[in-house]
RNA sequence: GUGGGUGUAGCUCAGCUGGUAGAGCGCCGCGUUGUGGUCGCGGAUGUCGCGGGUUCGAGUCCCGUCACUCACCCCA
């Protein structure tokens, strides 16, 4: 490669340091997952075209696989054609039809994976990028009470980063329905992309488009405003919604899930995590049927959701038996990227390395890799100098890293010569305070935080 | 997919009505011949995104193109 390559919009790359905090991160989402036993999967990168499209109309969200000397081969239908999986939903419920035989019902999953969609780039959105969901889905009829338990566990998994605030916002699909049928709209859909636009665009305006192409009367706009203006952390939201006057079956279906949601996650509510009920929220998606959610981070609102989900009860069935599920995903590079570019979290350093042993010339190079090799032999994070350079620069090598500790070897013409110009025995520096002393390798530990690199967050 | 903005050193950016490139930070060296950071002195680095045009002359003006970026759309 001869000139300079130009950096690829949408796919993002993280320096070591950064890249050290996402496994960090992903780490302790895995450890909150398994500690309320969900499995780990892995899902292929590619579905077919077919599948993927069940989603709705996300056709050029998706990116075709083709061989390079595929052009003019036969086959280019929907069910042969390969795509890169652009959720985890999606591929994971075909991956429960596929190995429905095989799996116990109700069955708890996570996956934290790469997905690919063709957007156009711009901070919080990438066309390669992390999610880790979790999902529950069962057979014929899931519990309702697993919506409550997605949302606790990703609360629980959330709640141990280190994070701007973030909040929970909770609807139900069946009580925004309910509540649109009930005031007698009659194209639903309409109603929801008006009302979707609320965090965007004036109330008159997002009254105007309910009028104009809900075609809604100005009386049921306004119910739909103030249904959208309701929020609150408890479930008081059941009143509020009940004096607006609007009787549905199926309002008050979603009244009574939403208020045990709210209810379901009050424990977990934090000042750093708190939950709410929001009804403004709707969800593009067509495959949820009730609870859905969204996350915003408090400083970063315009990110939009960092973590959404919902459930579907019927994305996943094979013509005789349905799956239901619930779940909900956590876009880790969007929570991320926008952190690290803003200087907002990062590493303690950039190396796993807590010593470096100093090299005093080449010949030595034996000698010093043998004490790197006592210190990781109890588990210190060591690497050897690479160049015998002068004491200055080694040491600075080490700071450019973080690295805290430079080990300096004992003079081996030190038996032979006067102790007085020669260092005796084996000595580390601390190079942010300075300090240095006598050590041994076979017994000298560095202080615990000092061992691997920590997560940090510069001005929080 | 639609509509704006921006491309100059490793980074952040200056560069006037066109006269063939600059600052700060960083980097390297020396002061300080095996203990860094401070300070002082010195030094290196650019196909001015790419291609074409106008001109005696283009970083600067024009056209095209690519990339990045922001907003919309949609979404993690």
């Amino acid at each position: 490669m001869s000139a300079k390559p130009t950096p690829l919009s949408g796919f993002p790359e993280l320096l070591p340091a950064e890249r050290f905090v996402e496994q960090q991160v992903i780490d302790r989402l895995r450890a909150t997952f398994e500690l309320h036993g969900f499995a780990s999967i892995e899902t292929r990168a590619v579905e077919p075209l077919e599948q993927l499209l069940r989603k709705g109309e996300i056709d050029k969200e998706v990116y075709l696989l083709r061989r390079l000397q595929a052009a003019g081969e036969d086959d280019d239908s929907a069910a042969s054609t390969l795509g890169l999986h652009f959720d985890l939903t999606v591929p994971f419920a075909r991956y429960v039809l596929e190995n429905a035989g095989k799996l116990e019902f109700p069955f708890r999953r996570y996956q934290i994976q790469k997905v690919w969609r063709g957007e156009r780039p711009q901070e919080g959105r990438y066309r390669e990028f992390t999610q880790a969901d979790i999902d529950v889905v069962s057979r014929d009829v899931l519990p309702f009470h697993h919506d409550v338990e997605v949302a606790r566990v990703m609360a629980e998994a959330l709640s141990d980063l280190p994070l701007p605030a973030l909040r929970l916002q909770v609807n139900n699909r069946k009580l925004i329905e309910g509540f649109f049928r009930g005031i007698g709209a009659q194209d639903v859909g309409a109603v929801m992309r008006a009302v979707d636009k609320i965090d965007k665009v004036p109330p008159d305006v997002v009254k105007a488009m309910l009028i104009e192409e809900a075609a809604l009367s100005g009386e049921q706009a306004e119910l739909c405003l103030a249904l959208a203006d309701i929020r609150t952390s408890d479930s008081s939201f059941v009143k509020r919604v009940k004096d607006l006057g609007v009787e549905n079956e199926l309002l008050s279906e979603g009244l009574a899930e939403l208020a045990a949601v709210i209810e379901g996650c009050s424990s977990v509510s934090t000042e750093r995590f708190t939950v709410e009920a929001d009804l403004r929220i709707a969800r593009g998606l067509d495959y949820y049927t009730g609870t859905v959610f969204e996350t915003r981070m408090a400083g970063f609102e315009s990110l939009g959701s960092i973590c959404s989900g919902g459930r579907y009860d019927a994305l996943a069935s094979d013509g005789r038996t349905s799956y239901p599920g619930v779940g909900i995903s956590l876009g880790v590079t969007r929570l991320l990227a926008p952190l690290f570019a803003r200087k907002k979290l990062t590493a303690s350093r950039s190396v796993p390395s807590a010593v470096l042993v100093a090299l005093p010339d080449e010949q030595s190079r034996a000698r010093c890799a043998e004490i790197a090799q006592a210190l990781r032999e109890r588990g210190i994070p060591t690497e050897v100098a690479p160049l015998p350079q002068k004491y200055g620069k080694q040491i600075r090598y080490a700071e450019r890293r973080g690295i805290p500790f430079v080990w300096f070897p004992a003079d081996l013409a030190a038996d032979a010569d006067d102790a007085g110009t020669h260092q005796v025995s084996h000595e580390v520096k601390d190079i942010r305070s300075g300090e240095q002393a006598a050590a041994d390798p076979h017994t000298w530990s560095p202080p615990a935080e000092d061992l691997r690199p920590q997560v940090v967050r510069p001005e929080a």
